[in-house]
Order: structure tokens, then sequence, then C-alpha cells
DNA sequence: GCTTGTTAGTTACATTTTCAACTGTCATGG
DNA sequence: CCATGACAGTTGAAAATGTAACTAACAAGC
């Protein structure tokens, strides 16, 4: 006999976890890139974004981060003011903007980065090689069916 | 050769995986909850808690379902102004009251609970039997590894 | 050129979340 | 009893977020 349908056992419940154990992790990664340094998640993401991606417009830090557009802006214009971020206005297309870190931001991001690094590295001993493995392909396969491929962030 | 470590791939990052594969669920479960009864995701939890452990306090919900005691406290004020929830306050204790669903909040959670199930099993449906099981074995490890068995909430 | 529709990005406003301070109650030790 | 400290829960103010409306710029058809 299986759980009656009327009720549901949120620890046993997927989205619960899911949500429970991201939760987690992103308050860990928080006390790194917030209480250290200041940032915020999503101006951690358009840091991290512009690293990897330079001249990239806000549209396309939104769409690879998965941050929505209002996001982005206020991420960018935080950055801005602390000097880790220029902007640079596209002639050809006067609406967007190229957007770079200074050399202060990539400073910055490069003393985040082997926290974040570090972090992971943690994570994955702790898990074991073959538990690590299991965690990236159970990622694989949920993006997969929850469509995450190619898809645009939520407008 | 490995990945240089100054810069870091957000694609590959598991913790902005994971992050980005529970907000995705977490977004298409609000659209029941949220649309369809009008519950915030606090107050969903500390209905669903409630239905599971009728009579527990605030304190012991917040524990079980991860809420920090603002939300409880918000999330159970709300319920109990569309008389979904009452409080009897423990005379042994008069510091804490014990909640208890309502025959009208227990109605709206078991209205609830089918659209949430029947998500889950799509999601599972789709994963197959295989991959279902593998999420289950990643979160059980994850939970393990994190710390998540009997930690209190944050505070 | 001018209208219509679309797009990049910003801003205003409402809602939520977070943090810290607060109230009232209990427990302990003098 | 009556301090002192801890604890359950609430509240207010500040920060973050979400939604929708907005500005400015492009693009296509006429």
């Amino acid at each position: 006999m299986t759980t009656l349908d009327s009720t549901l056992d949120l620890e046993r419940f997927l989205p619960y976890r899911l949500n429970r154990v991201a939760a987690a992790v992103s308050e860990q990664l928080r006390e790194v890139y917030g209480r250290k340094f200041g940032l915020t998640i999503p101006e951690w993401r358009v840091l991290a974004t512009l690293a990897q991606l330079p001249r990239s417009t806000a549209r396309e830090v939104g769409r690879h981060a998965r941050l929505h557009k209002t996001k982005v802006s206020r991420a960018v214009q935080g950055l801005e003011e602390r000097r880790w971020l220029s902007r640079v206005e596209n002639p050809q297309d006067r609406r967007e903007e190229f957007l770079s870190l200074t050399p202060l931001g990539l400073t910055t991001y490069r003393a985040i980065v082997p926290d974040m690094s570090a972090f992971e590295a943690r994570l994955c001993a702790a898990l074991g090689p073959d538990d690590t493995r299991a965690v990236r392909h159970v990622l694989d396969r949920l993006e997969d069916v929850l469509g995450l491929a190619g898809a645009p962030p939520p407008d």
C-alpha cells in the first residue's frame, strides 16, 4: 500500500527537496561573495558572465546568466558605481551598450573565483567521484526535462 | 589540460546549475498554488506542514519546513485571516501556540495536493525510472553532505 | 518622410524578504 | 520573590524582487 493521495510528505517531495538543497548551497556561497565582497546574487552573476564573455550587452548577460532584464539593469548600475564595470554604447545600435569589466572589476572577480572553486571542490570531495558524476548527470537530465537548454529567462 | 583557475564557467558550476533547476521547478509549482489558490511559498509550506503535523507550534513548523520565524509568523497571519488556520495557546507555555488547519484549510490543502503530486509524477515520468532513482539518490547524498539532516533553519 | 510595431534598457510601484529590535513568557539561581 | 538570561513570536524599516509601464532607438511598409 502506497502513501495516501490526500497528504503529501514534504520530506519526500522532490521539488521541496531540490529547493532546500539549492537554498543551502546558495546560502553558503553568499557568505563568500556577499559578506566578503559586498555583492548581491545578480551582481555576482553579471560579474562572472562578463569575465567569461566580455563586451556582452545586458540582454546577452541576462540570457546567459538567466537573469531578468531588470535584475541585470540594477546589477549593472551597482557594479558601475563601484567602478567594476564600464559601458560603451554600440554605435551600430544605440539602444544597447557593450559591458566590460574594468581592471578593478577583473581583479575582484579573480579574488572571488578561487573561493567559489574551492567550495565546489569541497562539495565534490565530500560526495566522492561516483556521486559527483551522478550529480552532474542528474542536473543534465533535469535541465533537459525542464527545458532549460536554450530557453530564454523568465519574462 | 583542465580549465584555467582564473575563470569559472557558470554553465558548469554546480551551485549555479542546482539553483537554476530548483528555480525552474519552484516557478512552475507556484503557478499552481499561487495563481490558483493565492498562496505565497511560505504559506503553502506552512499549510503542507500543518496538514502533515497538526498542532505544531510556529517554531516546529519553521524547523520542519525550513522557514525563518518571520516568514512563518507572516504566513500564519495570512492563513488565519483566510480562516484556513487556527491557533490555540499552549497553557503549559504561554509563549507558544498550537497551530492547526481549519476544515476549510484542510479542504484547500486537499484541493492542492493532487496538482502537486501530478507535477512530481510528470517530472518523474519524463525522467524515467532510472533517472528518478538517481535524482532521489543524489538528493539524499547532497542533504547528507550539506548537513540538512537535523539542522535548524537559518537564523 | 511617417506610421506601426518591435526591441534594449530603465524606472516606478507593489509585494516579499531580510535584519534587528522588541514584547511577553519561561527558567534558573540567588 | 526577583534578578538575569533565554526563548517564542511579532513588528518596523530597509533591501531585494517582480510587474508593468515607460523611454529611446531601430526596422519595415507605405
